[in-house]
DNA sequence: CGGAGATCGTTGCGCGCGCAACGGAGTCCT
DNA sequence: AGGACTCCGTTGCGCGCGCAACGATCTCCG
């Protein structure tokens, strides 16, 4: 009975799956670690950063939510928590009166540069310091091959909210 | 100004890093859904699958904490739920008055087989098939590499129950 | 033996987040 | 214009999980 599809993982496919759950596992840990340093959660983190990079730094929430592992209604909430700690602000969009504009403050400027040297440095020390030039490109590669899906199964034009779902990668 | 330690992520850096957290994400959230299908979690699954594994399919919780990415009150209400769907049963610790073992019932071992053969497709699909021997050797290869840390720092033996904690990865 | 300290499982609390549903607002089509 | 969809941000609810603290028990050592 030769080859034909398996139903089982080889030892050295077993090997590499656990090793990529535990690379991920740690390095994710550590960075949420040095982020709470900050007082910042890793989502904290993705959002602020899409509105250093965003025009003018502001954005909707539904921009963010799309760009951002998140849906709306994490968005929400944790855009209150953002403001309550003064980091960005809440203005009305102009031209929808649906909705609003997140804007980052100074001080959200600043605590997301001072978080992303940190963070920066981080990614570095656990991940690419680790690797040479040619191993970096080859694991993109081969990162490149795997699912890359923003979200689950695309949406049927049905009723009212339903849809595809908010979460894509960050 | 040659080389040296640089403070930024070079853009092949940043790529390679974002397909890491893009592929992980993606992965992990169909196999999620996929276990859905079995009404068992991650976590549960993971549990159950060290059950399986150990001599006589039983385990002190205290044990599966260690094995599995859980602290002990995770695992308390892990297994309760276990417990309440007829997966596992628990009886009390011959010769340790305080604790307990986890054992799996038949019921148990036909849900994490079915399980099993659920998931192991999945990451055939998603990850194993995706890549020739050659490149999951080098993906392996590459992967152990990157941190494998079951905790944070180690705990200086204090008092009470504080301790390096019990997360280590699955 | 007795006491100090460590370990086990549990529990109260809080956080982060998704899902579903809502009212208000935009859009499109007749 | 007006109705039907669609989209936006919010909210109530529930889940999963860590942290810290507790009582019960085990262990080690004087």
């Amino acid at each position: 009975m030769p080859p034909g599809p398996r139903h089982t993982l080889s030892p050295a496919e077993l090997a590499t799956w656990e090793a990529f759950l535990r690379a991920h596992a740690s390095i994710m840990r550590r960075l949420e670690q040095d982020l709470a340093a900050h007082d910042l959660t890793l989502s904290d983190y993705d959002v602020l950063v899409q509105l250093v990079q965003a025009p003018d730094r502001r954005l909707r929430p539904v921009e963010l939510s799309r760009a951002v592992l998140l849906t709306r209604s994490g968005i929400t909430r944790l855009v209150a928590g953002l403001e309550r700690h003064g980091l960005v602000e809440r203005i009305p969009a102009p031209g929808d009166r649906r909705g609003q504009l997140v804007t980052l403050t100074a001080a959200g400027l600043e605590r997301i540069r001072a978080a992303g040297r940190t963070h920066g440095r981080g990614i570095r020390e656990l991940f690419a310091d680790r690797l040479d030039a040619g191993e970096l490109e080859r694991l993109r590669a081969t990162l490149e091959r795997l699912p890359a899906d923003p979200a689950g199964s695309p949406a049927p034009a049905t009723g009212g909210d339903l849809g595809g779902g908010a979460p894509g990668p960050g």
